[in-house]
DNA sequence: ACCTGAACACCGTTCAAGT
DNA sequence: ACCTGAACACCGTTCAAGT
């Protein structure tokens, strides 16, 4: 494929697609505050500044990542033929999976808009599929948007807990009998079982606005 | 107050609480990517090391910002004797107040957990008014952690909005008929409107976690 | 035309040197 | 004992110099 005759097996052919796996693949292993441009050049096996070739700065990086999150979720393969209710429950859960597995990325997921064409399509498909299912266009839009803001807050509380237990677990002693019932109840819910209950609850909250 | 007799009105006396306000301050001012812990020492009129005198790392100085923004929710005033929902629903909607009035400030908030005395006191007294309620405490712990997931995701997606709309707005034309129902929905719906449908929505399809 | 790395203007953090 | 800033090991980004 290449031009050159090297072997080049640490070589591979650059683009924004490889690089932004890569950096992926980089903020996984380190975590995002080890995670640099120059690192990742040199991890790619090029010079440090390789990546600003395909990316002109990190935050355009950054949104790559975040649309390789997004692909993570599989959208084609999602029931969108069945109810309303089961397609948005399987993408949200989807959608949450894919940020547990990857608990340092989950910020650069959460802090900018996911405007790949995958994920535009993807949304409009759901909005089709919500109108048809009989929720008026701008109604659609606030279950998607509702269901997206307690997904994200979710995964990112989760990680933030996953990701701070091993470093600073400085939860106090259970000294005072006011800290025991938060301690208590902590010790028998675990961190992320409130998701499920969660989605269903606000779905359910929400299945009023069809043809309202 | 001080001990010198320096007139020194640009040289407050400086405090674990002083510097979290002026940091929070700084980061309103010029937002998060400009912060640093140099300009905040140069900003407090002390060298810019100073305010590792208080703070050992930026992590805890970031703590300190989060336990001050949520001390903004001034959650003594909050409706403790009332319904336990109408409780839940001031809680958090003047926590996303809070959030969306420093815009710049939320990831901050939203990547680590309040630890300070106030707000696990405010826990606590959370939890001790649901379990009141009829809600058994690792239901009430559900309730709770669901509607701040839906806060904080809610108010970081709107932040991220409006702080990139300015800068990078590249909302690709309306050509395809496809993305016109999107964007039409969108034009349709303010940004942030979906938060008290989607709060009173969890909060209905969680009331029947009582005495369960 | 593409690739490389020196250079600039910063960081967080440490710590020797002052007072 | 407290304060200060030089110094270290980095950053993101630009751009002149190479090929």
């Amino acid at each position: 494929m290449t031009a050159s005759g090297r072997p080049a097996p640490s070589r591979p052919t650059l683009s924004r697609d490889y690089i932004a796996d890569a950096a992926l693949s980089l903020i996984d292993a380190d975590g995002l505050r080890k995670f640099s441009m120059r690192r990742l050049g040199t991890a790619l096996g090029f010079d440090p500044m390789a990546a600003y070739r395909y990316f002109p700065h990190q935050e355009d990086l950054f949104d790559g990542v975040a649309a390789a999150l997004f692909n993570e979720i599989d959208p084609d393969t999602l029931p969108w033929d069945g109810a309303w209710r089961a397609l948005v429950e399987e993408y949200f859960t989807r959608l949450r999976d894919v940020l547990l597995r990857h608990p340092h990325a989950v910020t650069v997921f959460a802090t900018r808009p996911v405007r790949s064409t995958a994920a535009i399509d993807t949304g409009v498909r759901m909005l089709e599929r919500l109108r048809d299912a009989g929720f008026p266009p701008p109604q659609a839009l606030r279950v998607v948007r509702c269901a997206r803001d307690l997904t994200v807050g979710h995964a990112l509380g989760v990680s933030v807990l996953r990701l701070g237990a091993a470093s600073r677990s400085r939860r106090p002693a259970a000294s005072s009998p006011e800290y025991n019932l938060l301690a208590e109840a902590a010790d028998d819910t675990d961190i992320d079982d409130h998701f499920v209950l969660g989605l269903a609850a606000l779905l359910d909250g929400l299945a009023h606005l069809v043809r309202t």
